[in-house]
DNA sequence: TCTTACAGTTCTAAAACCGAACTGTCAATT
DNA sequence: AATTGACAGTTCGGTTTTAGAACTGTAAGA
């Protein structure tokens, strides 16, 4: 599979992968989420090579993550802003942020803190159910083919093959 | 910067993507979370070479994101299992999905829908404010820097350094 | 005129990735 | 006893991507 082929993937989290994962992209959307939306800026305090920096903006133009704009035309200059498509992926960030800062942190402790200006406090990030309002178990979903699933699940072979999954020999008794 | 000095970063999301911010791992996530637990499981649904598999789960275990845990020993077999670390990384897939659904979808719509066992409605993902429990916006959002933040952000050069950014020559009057 | 800021582009070497074949263990067949 | 198949990797040659550093071009300021 090429990175060209995720975004035709009948899966949400593969498109999405084909348009943000990539250790550069996220590292450059993190800092357009700090303000940065210059070339010079994102070069200087990334330090990514000029060229990928180049390369990374233009896909994220061309996918409707960034809008290119121009800040003044003596030299021709834009600047690189977030479109809403863009300030969309903002909880991906900060679900990213807030893992890192509860499992990857040294004894310092962490390196940013986020204040919410709605009620004034330094918050986390918690994902709840848009019906009901609970937070999110992993244990509590069950995913279900949407409209947009693939055609079949292709039973392929109709020849035996054992099983899908487990049992295959799990259930050897002693040791 | 290489890859492995991610890790080293003042930044929790440089952290993380040092861990789970390459296409592949995404995607192997994906099939964790979707019961996958096999070597030739996670092969045949994704596509991924053999060798390439074999280092992911291999950094993925060391990261303490996924178990190795035997489940035969006629010849010595092995299931991945996500831990609570890797559980935990749950509400950066489903942010990751639901901005799919929502910027990347086809005319068909959604390749799979989300049911909450709780509430039992199919539902989307929120992410909001730990202390009053408000949708999160981006604009509505103020980082500072915590204890864990970098030693000094460098004043480097005394030498004039017109400014940080903005103004530079923003402030032309005509087009 | 010389230097600096800014935004890229070009080029070579190094690292990562792909595809396909190969290794090794054991169970079930032939 | 030899063969086949499932499973979990490992090895290897060739292709892509990245890294690193230098170069291009416009315009303002000293």
């Amino acid at each position: 599979m090429k990175w060209g082929e995720l975004e035709d993937e009948p899966c949400s989290m593969a498109r999405t992968i084909g348009v943000i994962g990539d250790r550069w992209t996220l590292l450059i959307l993190r800092e357009c989420f700090l303000r940065t939306r210059r070339f010079e800026g994102f070069q200087s305090s990334l330090g990514i090579t000029r060229h990928l920096l180049a390369e990374r903006l233009k896909k994220l133009v061309r996918q409707g993550v960034l809008r290119r704009i121009p800040y003044q035309d003596s030299p021709k200059r834009h600047e690189y802003i977030l479109t809403q498509k863009g300030l969309d992926l903002y909880p991906i960030m900060m679900a990213i942020v807030h893992w890192g800062d509860t499992h990857m942190v040294d004894a310092r402790g962490r390196p940013l803190l986020h204040q919410h200006r709605k009620c004034g406090k330094d918050f986390d990030p918690v994902m709840v159910c848009s019906e009901c309002g609970e937070p999110l178990l992993a244990k509590e979903i069950h995913t279900h083919p949407g409209p947009g699933a693939r055609r079949t699940p292709a039973p392929e072979k109709p020849k035996a093959k054992r099983e899908t999954r487990a049992k295959t020999k799990a259930h050897r008794s002693a040791a």
